[in-house]
RNA sequence: GCGGAGGUAGCGAAGUGGUCAAACGUGCCAGGUUUAGGCCCUGGUGGCUUAGUGCCUUCGCAGGUUCGAAUCCUGCCCUCCGCACCA
């Protein structure tokens, strides 16, 4: 009968919602606490959510299951820039933002409303919350919250973190090189860009070479090639300026002299000056001291660096090149060695006649070559031998005359079309992820931490011994403001680090005047600070109550991505903030999500929502299919024909337990092997799931769990001729059933329903395995019928029998089995196949033609040897038990019979556990 | 470039020294039932073989260690994640 998974889930879920099944409060039973990051709610949620968001929601229900108060809460994230700039782009009448909203299917007198931040988050929370809901989370949302000055507790709770984080000396402030327009006069982030995403500021150092009274100051990324500088390139068709820079009379193109000012330099400019004079000039390079010429190049831009470039020829394809053309009679000085290259690769490659693109391809290939391979040649003094990038930084060290210089790395435009430039601003605030002393407490909380894979920690370790200082500020986009300089907003990810912490209150703190929401209560509440006076006392204590029973989380899963940054703040801060005992316990990450092999995009076309999916294939379906496509960090790649697979397959489920399901008293009964078999297989699954649920491998539970049992219980419905036990069939389908409930939880509620069951199947306890069930020995019969029958298929398309009349099974002799079991063992201590046959021969002298051409075979090609070979009677008896099944299977008499007694000549190809077969 | 994770059948993915031609899922082929069904059942799905339960070849590429390697070592190629003020 067809099901209505639509119609199953709606229901369910109103009735746990009616009985709050989800809502959990402090209490004396053990908790599990588990979080993921909430959502930044500028769109609907899409398929990468139904992935990370059903896995918590899997352990949750699981935990549950196993007896643990869980608590599983969910917010909605709205700090930030995104959201700010879409609704400025909504009153601007942008046609891509608008059309954007058009195609998530809000009317035009609906789009006039997000010309609102608010609206975008209070619309986009509301959806998100509907969503999750339909797709079943068993989520608190007692505890629910959005984050910003939207919401004033939050918001305070902010400020006290940031507080305590400035307490403790967390906090700093200094330069930091950002993109900037300079029309706006601010900060342009990726979301504010018409052009340029993903470009950043670019490390350059100016390297200043004096010229008499001046300063040639040339901008470079490689300085560790001052060794082998020439001469100075200016290009005469540029207007150069002299500038008073930070006391110096410095040389350079005047459209340069900006990018200076916005990087902390005094710059006045005195007046211009001409090429000829330029051209006279001689050069010192402050490194080597050697005096070198300046000469004029066309390559030489003002877009890039200074507009005066020094020359190294040999590692360098535009100056030797440029070199080239000027017949200056200069010859290049080598720098670099690469091993197995005589002569420097430019050196090679370049002629006189190379185009500008071919010297672009050149300049990265050179690069990159002496970047990964090159070290110092014997020229550079002190340096020699060193690899290139550490000689890069000693030289800059040692120089005073060498200073930080920044250029983008490509073009950006702002979105309101004004070219960006480097501006380095000196007020910006940094957490000091950097210190030495807050990386370790890092690392020793990542110690204790279980990781869900384990294989995730050396990245984590990477991640905490690199990060540098965090600029945690901004000067635009939703937030909280930072308490001492309100200037400025806290950033999105510096605002979501400790807020599992806010769960814990969150639906309690709102019963108080938000003018008794201070710093001091937050110190009471999760430090153990005393009441500040006027405060509720009960509501307080409850607070407190909250946060130490469900303090530390236990788990928190999010996507992979988030390892590098979200993640790795999350374990900072924690350390910063909290005491030992409530750092986190566990951290899971999950892959993303495919599209039938792809990346999902909108400009594919292929993007997904998760109210697309749910209401296209519902809920259990979604659930399952996403879970079982994929584990561990691993992509998981969605395909519609697997959802409509595991449709068919929860629905033959149902099917089959309401049918099969006795709810009336059974009477005792004996167990036959095939009984005691399927009992063995039941609780192999339970077992093997059980475990894999515990370390969040569901792909591998639902496997075991779900693919694997539904095979055995297939097998034994056929094995026992319709005739499968009663108890024993219904244990097979209230495991079953329990062990779909994380995964399918409405279809499986359904089911416990109609099974007669009291109570919710999310509160019924998860299945354990007996161990006393579980025996191997069970599976020789079994795997030996099984084996023939494949067998027997194989003949019989061989021999192109269609339809057997008969079909003989010839037993092997037991002195075959006692072959196999003594070569077993001879065979692991010696590969030599005469020894193995001069041990054996005696005992088997009436066979000692087959047992040595056994014996060769099996030295040859071990995996050839029978393993615990059955002895002759046994598989007589499992053979002969099964001879009805045979028949009901090939439809034809099958006889079982001990090759010995045979004539045919087949019988002497008879094995132990496989049988010579004789189709006729 | 740097750090991390990977490259196994059409696809997804198990397997980490011999029992692996490779579980499981999906897709595909053939047959059955149904003959509206995204249902169900049976067999097949690397190549060769076709009275036979066998043989051969594969686990990104190239070498090496070993009686024996997808599994260990070396080099190379490719893909994915991240590289910062962005959620």
């Amino acid at each position: 009968m067809p099901v209505d998974f639509k119609e199953i889930s709606k229901r369910w879920q109103k009735k746990w919602s009616d009985s709050k099944a989800f809502e959990a409060d402090a209490s004396d039973r053990p908790k599990f606490f588990i979080t993921t990051p909430y959502p930044y709610v500028n769109g609907l949620l899409h398929m990468g959510h139904t992935y990370t968001y059903v896995r918590v929601d899997a352990l949750a229900r699981f935990k549950r299951m196993c007896g643990f108060n869980v608590l599983f809460p969910f917010a909605f994230h709205a700090t930030g820039s995104p959201i700010d700039t879409a609704a400025r782009k909504v009153a601007e009448g942008e046609p891509g933002q608008i059309n954007a909203l058009k195609l998530m299917g809000f009317k035009d007198s609906e789009i006039e409303k997000f010309k609102d931040p608010l609206h975008w988050v209070k619309t986009f929370s509301q959806e998100a919350k509907k969503d999750l809901s339909a797709y079943g989370m068993s989520i608190d949302w007692r505890r629910s919250f959005l984050t910003t000055d939207l919401n004033p507790f939050y918001d305070k709770f902010i400020r006290w973190q940031f507080n305590t984080l400035r307490a403790e000396g967390r906090i700093g402030q200094g330069e930091h090189p950002v993109v900037w327009c300079p029309k706006e006069d601010g900060p342009v982030g990726d979301h504010a860009r018409s052009e340029g995403e993903g470009e950043v500021p670019e490390e350059w150092v100016i390297v200043k070479f004096k010229a008499g009274d001046l300063i040639l100051p040339c901008a470079t990324k490689r300085p560790e090639t001052l060794f082998g500088v020439t001469n100075i390139w200016i290009n005469p068709d540029l207007e150069y300026v002299r500038v008073r820079v930070d006391g110096e009379v410095w040389v350079l193109a005047k459209q340069a002299v900006s990018k200076l000012g916005n990087q902390k330099h005094a710059v006045d400019v005195l007046g211009s000056i001409g090429p000829d004079e330029l051209l006279s000039l001689e050069a010192e390079n402050p490194l080597t001291g050697s005096k070198v010429p300046v000469l004029s190049a066309g390559f030489v831009n003002a877009e890039k660096g200074t507009g005066v470039v020094m020359s190294v020829p040999a590692h360098a394809p535009f100056d030797f090149a440029a070199l080239l053309r000027s017949k200056a009679g200069i010859s290049p000085i080598q720098v670099i060695d690469v091993p197995g290259r005589s002569k420097p690769l430019t050196l090679e490659l370049v002629k006189e006649s190379s185009g500008d693109a071919d010297l672009e391809k050149l300049t990265r290939k050179v690069y990159l070559e002496e970047e990964k391979s090159g070290v110092m040649s014997k020229i550079a003094g002190k340096y020699s031998e060193l690899p290139v990038s550490k000689a890069r930084d000693e030289i800059v060290a040692d120089l005073d005359c060498a200073i930080p210089f920044y250029e983008l790395s490509g073009p950006v435009v702002c979105r309101c079309l004004t070219p960006c430039v480097v501006r380095v601003v000196d007020d910006q605030w940094f957490l000091k992820y950097s210190d030495f002393e807050w990386k370790q407490e890092a690392a020793k909380a990542l110690e204790s931490c279980k990781l869900y894979p384990e294989k995730l920690r050396d990245q984590f370790l990477h991640v905490i011994d690199w990060l540098k200082d965090w600029a945690c500020t901004r000067e635009f986009g939703l937030g909280t403001d930072l308490p001492w300089d309100e200037k400025w907003k806290i950033e999105s990810l510096s605002d979501s680090t400790i807020y599992p912490a806010f769960y814990t209150i969150a639906h309690l703190i709102e019963g108080l005047p938000e003018d008794k929401v201070t710093d001091k209560l937050f110190d009471f509440i999760f430090k153990d600070g005393s009441l500040p006076e006027g405060v509720d006392r009960s509501i307080a204590e409850d607070m407190r109550t909250e946060f130490s029973y469900w303090y530390p989380v236990d788990v928190r899963n999010s996507g992979k991505d988030l390892v590098q940054n979200h993640l790795t703040f999350y374990l900072f801060n924690h350390t910063a903030i909290f005491d030992e005992k409530y750092w986190p316990r566990g951290i899971s990450v999950n892959g993303h999500v495919l599209i039938n092999g792809e990346k999902m995009s909108k400009s594919k076309g292929n993007f997904k929502t998760l109210r697309d999916v749910v209401g296209e294939f519902s809920a259990d379906v979604v659930r399952l299919s996403v879970l079982s496509l994929g584990e561990d960090a691993n992509d998981v790649d969605w395909h519609d024909e697997v959802a409509s697979s595991m449709h068919s397959k929860l629905n033959a489920w149902y099917d089959f337990a309401v049918e099969n399901y006795a709810s009336e008293h059974i009477q005792s009964e004996a167990l036959r092997a095939v009984d005691r078999w399927m009992e063995h297989k039941l609780h192999e699954c339970i077992r093997d799931s059980r475990t894999a649920m515990d370390e969040m491998l569901f792909r591998t539970a639902i496997q075991r769990g779900f693919f694997d049992l539904q095979r055995h219980l297939k097998w034994y419905l056929k094995r026992s001729s319709g005739k499968p036990s009663r108890s024993v069939l219904n244990k097979v389908i209230e495991a079953q059933t329990l062990i779909l409930a994380p995964f399918a939880p409405h279809l499986c509620e359904e089911i416990w329903f109609k099974l007669e069951r009291e109570g919710f199947i999310s509160a019924a306890l998860y299945p354990v395995h007996d161990e006393s069930k579980i025996n191997p020995a069970l599976e020789s019969s079994e795997r030996l019928i099984s084996q023939v029958i494949d067998d027997v298929h194989q003949v019989m398309r061989l021999a192109k029998v269609e339809k057997p009349n008969r079909i003989q099974l010839l037993v092997a002799p037991d002195w075959k089995g006692e072959l196999c079991r003594r070569a077993e063992k001879l065979i692991r201590q010696t590969r030599n196949a005469g020894e193995i046959i001069k041990a054996l021969i005696p005992d088997f002298k009436e066979h000692s033609k087959e047992v040595s051409a056994l014996i060769s075979k099996w030295v040859k090609d071990p995996s050839k040897l029978p393993e615990n070979a059955a002895h002759e009677e046994a598989e007589l008896k499992d053979l002969n038990d099964a001879r009805e099944f045979f028949k009901g299977v090939f439809g034809c008499i099958v006889e079982v019979i001990p090759a010995r007694e045979s004539e045919h000549p087949k019988a002497r190809n008879a094995m132990p556990s496989k049988p010579a077969i004789v189709v006729e």
